[in-house]
DNA sequence: CACAGTGAGTTGCTTCAAGCAACCCAATGT
DNA sequence: ACATTGGGTTGCTTGAAGCAACTCACTGTG
């Protein structure tokens, strides 16, 4: 990346991808959206160094993206979390997930994201597609599309 | 960078960002938004390499977000625009504004989008705050906001 | 006519981030 | 006693990004 930082820009776009903008942070925050929460999970998901997967980690606690907790004493063991910061990247992540359905997934979407109990999709307004209710992160889950195929990551 | 594919992903998000997740690119499709259509333009606003802006303009042209037209013949001048696919990428921005808005812009937010007549600012939801009409990248306008500065890019 | 300026790049060298593999440490399981 | 797991760190190598200089085609100015 080199330098990471984008001097003398002052648009929030700029500083959001200061923050998230570096090559593997928006999948490990797309995986924590998954339900990842561990190291090991992450890097096996993922394929990236763990070099590198230890520094995106720690950036993304110290900016309050995600939250590291110790779930358990002796051994200790820890878990990322997203933070109310990180859930509200939510759009972010939903908006480059429905261009690439549309743009880049000949197969078909590889996954679904679907309005919990209602079941219809949601849409560019992120709204459901189905009952038209406004959605935020915590109203959906993600299910296997037309596009996955076995092991899909 | 290093490599620019995410292999083994199969996710949309993961492709769309091998295609727009390299450094400057966005910040190229949000200068395209705004109106930047030459190579010597978007040079100045971005302050990037021109080497880095030649290979970035090269391959989103490649990849149909952006046209290479040439708009005079003898000197021969061409600009770039955006295709639909490019205009597609709005809600991805328009997120990435609002999270930086949010987040990391504690003078307010330097450029405001509203609709263009209404005046309205757009929402989270991709619609007009005031309004409430669903927006697309042609029914807004960039404002300068509070927490814009002189010269500010 | 000579010369400066502009638009759109390309070339070449340097620097720093990313990839990769190996290693470390503490604890647990067998 | 030995291997395994979780959660990293260290060190070397590769390749993308920064930077400055150069090219080339044309245009306008004295």
């Amino acid at each position: 990346m080199l330098k990471r930082e984008y001097e003398g820009q002052n648009c929030s776009i700029a500083r959001t991808l200061e923050l998230i903008g570096e090559r593997w942070t928006v999948l490990i925050i797309r995986d924590a959206f998954l339900g990842v929460r561990r190291f090991e999970d992450f890097q096996n998901e993922l394929g990236v160094a763990r070099n590198v997967l230890s520094t995106r980690l720690t950036r993304l606690v110290d900016e309050g993206i995600l939250e590291k907790r110790r779930y358990q004493e002796r051994p200790a063991r820890y878990e990322y979390r997203l933070t109310e910061k990180g859930i509200a990247l939510w759009p972010v992540l939903i908006s480059l997930v429905k261009w690439g359905d549309r743009y880049v997934s000949p197969a078909g979407p590889p996954r679904l994201i679907v309005h919990r109990g209602c079941g219809g999709e949601v849409n560019d307004h992120l709204s459901c597609e189905r009952c038209g209710k406004p959605l935020g992160a915590r109203d959906v889950e993600a299910r296997p599309g037309p596009g996955a195929k076995a092991a899909a990551a």
